[in-house]
DNA sequence: TGAGGTTACGCCTATCGTAATAATG
DNA sequence: CATTATTACGATAGGCGTAACCTCA
């Protein structure tokens, strides 16, 4: 598990719709989809339900929300830490 | 930065030794020495001050020590969750 | 039939380990 | 002179984008 991972994952369960976190990412479609895939199988855990060619979270995906936006927000207040430092 | 890095951190910080960190982390030595210094390029901050052949904390390194320790807590708690999802 | 997710594939960078170097106790 | 951290360097793996595909409204 890498914070990137939940950064991807958090962007496309908030929008349930890969191609436009994928944008907002700056990332090509195909690297979020792998992304999420890996995150599924590294823990045999579906994220999302595949409905025809929209996506939407599973109860699962969703206890994952919640615990990787508290990650990434620690991780965030790390960095500005780590920035405020610099002037020390 | 990435999870790798603050564990990483956290090893060589607990001992202040990056030879008995690195062994810990099944790690070469240099590869771990490379990891905390993209970490203090990262961000501009000493993390370790060099004297002689012995390293120890900075008080910004010690700072990041604390902050990096609960970052990896949560996300420890995260994989135990996700673990646990498997079963449902 | 076009919008959107997945798969295949080649490339490229980041990271690793080995080995050489420097420093010091 | 043995121990430890850093630097150099070649090799490898992981992640990216492009493009082809599959599916469905």
């Amino acid at each position: 598990m890498t914070l990137e991972q939940l950064r991807v994952f958090v962007a496309i369960a908030e929008r349930e719709h890969m191609t436009r976190a994928a944008a907002a990412l700056h990332l090509a479609q195909s690297a979020a989809s792998a992304t999420v895939a890996s995150l599924e199988a590294e823990y045999g855990v579906k994220l999302f339900d595949r409905v025809g060619r929209t996506i939407r979270l599973t109860p699962q995906g969703a206890v994952l929300l919640d615990e990787a936006r508290a990650v990434l927000l620690q991780a965030d207040q790390v960095r500005r830490r780590m920035e405020s430092l610099v002037a020390s």
